[in-house]
Order: structure tokens, then C-alpha cells, then sequence
DNA sequence: TCAATCCGTATC
DNA sequence: ATACGGATTGAC
């Protein structure tokens, strides 16, 4: 029943009319009539008799005879709901796309595939169609040499076990071919494959190689971003068996997929994986369930790794794959760090001056030998820069001339380059000592770089305009985290500025997030070898910057994973959130028979008159209590509480 | 004693 | 949500 009401989370029973006793079968829309409304439902199961006392009514309509819900998507959603305190119809509207009528009427018949706009698997270009799948299982593992037990991982694939691994991906991976070999190996199987990546273009790529892999019409790429029509296509032809794998942005994740035999899921430490509806599901555990449910294999892979990642290491539910260090170091650029050196903190002024020197030599070195150079900034907006309030100059470090940034409200502004807080700012041009804040975003960093480096030609990559690759020469590129370009033969240096903003973020995640833009940007680096720099304008002492050096995220992510133990944190323990009006909170929490063990912590203003209060649990307790929130949501639904509460389990930002 | 109203509960 | 039943209250 298509009613997001808490207490209404349940199948109820209906009469079939003889006229559509063939065709409302399992996993169909229909039409009933409901407490005297016309709602939308599932047929979820069909039953000889129901155990409902009172009188039964007839469905009144079946939309549409396709049968677009799967049993195990039924099955999968379920225990989504389950994990998040939500309820079944919630998440059966991420799993099921609308319908839309035309595009199912382009039937079952043909090749209603490689008919024209679905964007099926044709990945731009010339296909190089099917023979590349015939280069067999040798060429397949070749990229997967360099780590020892990648091989191991492949040939399981093929001989249709279900191996369960964390990959972290070494500097320079070609990823998207990676995993395509892994699709590659379960296809060869006779099984199917979901792989879920964050962003458009880390999608574009991922196509690109499973196209190379497996050839034309084996897959589908699906999307929110391809429009109503293309998705509902895309998933068509997954959920009539037409194609055996699916890849995507988290759309994909509840993509049907029979004789399901891989899941895997791309730098699971993006925040766009998460599910920005309710209930709010992370990609990453929608398909960790699957593969529990189904028995499937999975590579959860990035250049970093998630303390949720780490957890399935060391619970032994997952093996890792992990470059022996000689290649590592092999293909790692060298990663110099600029930031408190103990001797010269005592003199901030000699080391600030210094400070963005070796940043620009090293991009002047790179350009010199006609090497692009790239430079990660943050996200416009994100970060406002300052500028004087009376004259409108822009704020400069006093020491180092960077400029000056605001990294949260009420913060003290510092240097975006050296970090170097700004306590007592006199503007050099009005001898204003006030601050407004002005948004500086890609564009204006590029104007100043380019100043700094008169001809060498500045490119930008953010949210308005992603470039997907630059060519291997002299250049400049500025991009936002996640819309770094991939250079033709890497860049020659890649200059981390925004240090100082994303580690002082008030979030658990901050260093965690910082090491995996920055991974994620040196990544696109030459290896150190042949003269691939990064500048981390960072304290070397610190743990995320050390992990960068040494190219070992799993170090970083076990280190991390312990003191969040130690400070009971997720993923150690589970968290839950409430969210509302302080009355609406309050009523919940006491209407809530909340399962022993359960910690409360807070309330914390939320904004707008709201107030959100955490709940810590156990991992153990974890089952318990979100189903102690969603029944008692379901008690506050049912006497028709009028201010809602918002119940997040795993909340995506904490603190 | 009846009718209008309130509250809680079920909705196949 | 919305409809219904039982309890409650208020007026004749």
C-alpha cells in the first residue's frame, strides 16, 4: 500500500476480480480503495485465502500488468525499511521508478534496447563491440595483478562463488576497468551484476570500461539524471531479464537484477551515496544487504576506505585487496607536506613565507616539463573567502598574501594556503579592521592562479562545468572535490589548498573526508618516479597526511576505525537521530519503548525552532531500536500528530 | 433521554 | 488521511 504512514506498514488483503485474476500477478500496480480513498499498491503476493476476519474489498484496478516489483526487491526493501525505521512504501519508491506508459509499450519484443535514446550501453563513441570480452580471463586479470589476492578474487568470480572484498585501489588505478573485469568474471559466471557509482561522470567511466568488457546489450546504465523515460527503460530491461547488469548512481542500488552474483559499490565514502529521501538509505549497506540476502559477491572499492569498510575487514565478514607495497610505492606520486614543522612554528613568519613557495615550485617545475598541474579547491560557496566590509579588498594572509576564508560561522577567518588564522586583520589598502564575506569559488582561484603563472592556460572543473579529461600539457586545472579531470598521463603536480577548511569541519568525518579527496586527487598524479608531486599544505604529522605519503588507507581507516571505538562513534556503535519541534521530539522519545542500552544524547538546536536529539546503541542493539522508533512513529502517525519528526538512522552528518 | 461532540482506533 | 463507534457531555 502506496501510504507513507508509520502504523500503515503492512501488507493488507484484496479480493482479485475474475478480470484480472490472470494478469495481477505478483509485483503489479493496482488501484484499491482504502479507508474510501483510491490508493496505489502493490500486488505483493497472491493467496488462496486471506487471514483477515472482516470482509474482504476488490482491488479496483491494475495499472499495468508488468511486473515491476521483484520478490527479492520486495524482500531487499523490506529489510531496508527494517534497518532505517522506515517504512516498506518509502523505500519502494527509490526501487521502482515511475511508470511510464509509452516506454513500457515498446514491449518485450526486438531490441528495444539499442533502440535509439535509452542510452542503453553504446558509451559514447565507437563501441569496440563484443570481441573485447573474448580477450578472456588472462587480459581480465592483468590489472588485478598487482595486488596479491585480486587474481584469487577474479577466478572465484568465474567459478560463481561470492567472494566479499574491500579494495583500496592504487594511484593511477584505471578503477572503472578494474571493476569492469570483476562485472566481467561473475558475468562469465552466468550471473549478473549491480555496480553503483557516486557521480555522472564517475558513470560515464565505469560504462565506458563494462562496455570494453562485456560488449554492446549486456548492460545498462541508470540514473535519476537520464530523465523519467530513459530510467524507466534502463530498468525495464533489467527487471525483464534482458540484461544482466546494471550499473549506476545510487538509483542502481535496488536495480533487479536476476541471479544477482556481484554488487559493488566505488568510493563508498562520497556523501552523494547516501539516499537524500527518506528513510535515508547509504547505498553502500543497501548492497551489503543484498549480497547478505542473496549470497552475492562484493567489492567495495576506493582509493580510501570508510570506517564502515574497515569494519567489514576486521569482523572478517570481508577480505581485503591491497597492492603489496612495492608496487605502491612504485606508482605513488611523492607527497611533500607543508605545514608545522616543530622548528620553525616558533617563528611563524619565516615558515608561512615559505609556505606556498613550494607549492608553486612545484607546479612551475610540472609546467616546465609541459605537465598539467592540478589544484583542488573547495566547493564554491562552501568556503566564503572575506573581503574588507568598507573598501570590498579582498582579505590577504598577512604573511603569506593567500587569501583569507571563513570556514564556519563565527569562525576566526585564516589562510586558505598556509592556515594561518587571521586574529587581528587590518586592510593594508583602508586600514578597515571589519570582514564581510564573499563567495570565492573555482573561477576566481583560477584568475589568481593564473596571475601567479602568466601563459600557462587555466582550465576550471566544478559544478557548473566538469570536464572528464585535459590533454597531457602545460596547464592549469582548478576543480572542486570530485570533479578533478583525469589527465592524459597524469598531472605533474597536484596542489591540495583547502586543507585548513576540511579539517576543521565540525563533523566526525572530517579527517576520513579530507583523506579521501585528497587520494582522490592524487590519484590523477604521475608517480613519484617520474616526477609526480603533491603539495598537501598540511601538518606531516598529522595521521590523514602520513596516510596520503605512504598511499595506505587501510592504516588510516584502522587507526580511525579504533579511536571511534574508543569514543563510541559509528560505525562502532549505531546512531540514530530525531529531529523536530522540541514537543514533537519529546513525544516521541517518551512514546518510544526504547530497548535497554540505549544512550540519549542531546538536544542540540537544529535550526528553525528545531531541536535533534541522538540515540546511541550497541551494534547489537541496533535492530531493536530502529524498529522501537518506527513503532513509535507508527503510535504518533496513528493519533495524527501534526508536527513531524524526522528519524534518521546512520544520519549522514554528525556533529 | 436524546443528540451533538469528542476521542481513539481501524483502515483489507 | 478519513470514517466509524463508543464514550462523554450538555440541554430538554
Amino acid at each position: 500500500m502506496d501510504v507513507p504512514l508509520a502504523h500503515l506498514d503492512r501488507p493488507f488483503d484484496y479480493l482479485v476480480p475474475t478480470e484480472y485474476d490472470e494478469t495481477a500477478r505478483p509485483g503489479t500496480r493496482v488501484k484499491v480503495r482504502f479507508s474510501g480513498q483510491l490508493v496505489d499498491g502493490w500486488v505483493l503476493e497472491r493467496v488462496a485465502e486471506s487471514a483477515h476476519g472482516g470482509r474482504l474489498a476488490y482491488l479496483q484496478r491494475l495499472v499495468s500488468p508488468e511486473p515491476v516489483l521483484a520478490p527479492e526487491i520486495v524482500r531487499l526493501a523490506r529489510a531496508v525499511a527494517d534497518r532505517y525505521a522506515g517504512g516498506l512504501a518509502d523505500v519502494l519508491r527509490l526501487a521502482v521508478p515511475p511508470r511510464h506508459a509509452k516506454v513500457e509499450k515498446e514491449g518485450d519484443a526486438g531490441d528495444a534496447l539499442g533502440t535509439g535514446d535509452g542510452r542503453p550501453t553504446a558509451a559514447g563513441g565507437p563501441d569496440t563491440a563484443g570481441g573485447t570480452a573474448a580477450g578472456g580471463p588472462d587480459t581480465a586479470d592483468d590489472g588485478w595483478r598487482p595486488y596479491p589476492t585480486g587474481p584469487a578474487f577474479l577466478q572465484a568470480l568465474r567459478d560463481g562463488r561470492s567472494p566479499r572484498a574491500v579494495w583500496s585501489a592504487l594511484a593511477g588505478e584505471d578503477w572503472a576497468a578494474r571493476i569492469a573485469a570483476a562485472i566481467g568474471a561473475t558475468a562469465r559466471s552466468g550471473r549478473g551484476a549491480v555496480a553503483v557509482v557516486a557521480d555522472a561522470r564517475d558513470l560515464d567511466r565505469l560504462d565506458a570500461a563494462v562496455t570494453a568488457e562485456l560488449g554492446a546489450g549486456r548492460h545498462v546504465a541508470l540514473s535519476a539524471a537520464l530523465g523519467p523515460a530513459k530510467r524507466y527503460r534502463a530498468f525495464l530491461a533489467a527487471r525483464r531479464g534482458r540484461v544482466p547488469v546494471v550499473i549506476g548512481t545510487r538509483a542502481a542500488m535496488f536495480a533487479p537484477v536476476s541471479r544477482l552474483g556481484l554488487v559493488a559499490i566505488w568510493d563508498d565514502g562520497d556523501d552523494l551515496h547516501g539516499e537524500p529521501r527518506a528513510p535515508y538509505p547509504h547505498a553502500r549497506e543497501v548492497l551489503l544487504t543484498r549480497a547478505q540476502q542473496a549470497d552475492t559477491a562484493v567489492l567495495v572499492g576506493g582509493y580510501a576506505r570508510t570506517g564502515e569498510a574497515q569494519l567489514l575487514v576486521e569482523t572478517g565478514w570481508a577480505r581485503e585487496i591491497v597492492a603489496d607495497r612495492v608496487t605502491i610505492r612504485a606508482r605513488t606520486p611523492r607527497v611533500v607536506p607543508i605545514g608545522d614543522d616543530p622548528q620553525l612554528a616558533r617563528d611563524p613568519a619565516a615558515e608561512s613565507a615559505r609556505l606556498p613557495s613550494i607549492a608553486w615550485e612545484a607546479a612551475r617545475a610540472a609546467l616546465g616539463v609541459d605537465a598539467p598541474v592540478l589544484v583542488q579547491v573547495p566547493r564554491r560557496g562552501y568556503l566564503p573567502s572575506v573581503s574588507c566590509a568598507t573598501c570590498r579588498t579582498p582579505a590577504r594572509c598577512a604573511t603569506c598574501q593567500g587569501p583569507l576564508a571563513l570556514g564556519s560561522a563565527r569562525a576566526v577567518p585564516a589562510c586558505r594556503w598556509c592556515g594561518r588564522p587571521a586574529a587581528a586583520y587590518a586592510c593594508p589598502v583602508c586600514g578597515g579592521r571589519r570582514l564581510r564575506a564573499a563567495v570565492t569559488g573555482a573561477r576566481r582561484t583560477a584568475e589568481e592562479l593564473g596571475r601567479a603563472f602568466p601563459g600557462a592556460p587555466v582550465r576550471t572543473s566544478g559544478r557548473d562545468e566538469v570536464l572528464s579529461a585535459v590533454p597531457a600539457q602545460a596547464a592549469l586545472v582548478v576543480a572542486t572535490p570530485g570533479a578533478e579531470p583525469v589527465a592524459d598521463g597524469g598531472y605533474g603536480a597536484v596542489l591540495l589548498l583547502d586543507t585548513w577548511a576540511l579539517l576543521t569541519r565540525a563533523d566526525l568525518r572530517a579527517s576520513e573526508e579530507a583523506l579521501r579527496r585528497w587520494m582522490a586527487a592524487a590519484a590523477l598524479a604521475r608517480p613519484g618516479e617520474t616526477g609526480g608531486r603533491v603539495v598537501v599544505v598540511a601538518d606531516g604529522g598529522l595521521a590523514a597526511v602520513q596516510a596520503l605519503l605512504r598511499w595506505d588507507a587501510a592504516w588510516f581507516a584502522a587507526r580511525e576505525l579504533a579511536e571511534r571505538r574508543a569514543l563510541g562513534f559509528p560505525p562502532a556503535v549505531r546512531m540514530a537521530s530525531v529531529t523536530g519541534v522540541p514537543a514533537a521530539v519529546a513525544d516521541l522519545l517518551t512514546e518510544a519503548r526504547l530497548p535497554a542500552g540505549v544512550e540519549q544524547l542531546g538536544p542540540v538546536p537544529a535550526g528553525e525552532g528545531q531541536e535533534r536529539m541522538l540515540l546511541r546503541t550497541a551494534r547489537s542493539g541496533a535492530v531493536e531500536l530502529a524498529r522501537a522508533l518506527h513503532a513509535a512513529a507508527g503510535v504518533r502517525s496513528a493519533r495524527k500528530a501534526n508536527q513531524p519528526v524526522r528519524i534518521q538512522v546512520d544520519p549522514h552528518e554528525l556533529f
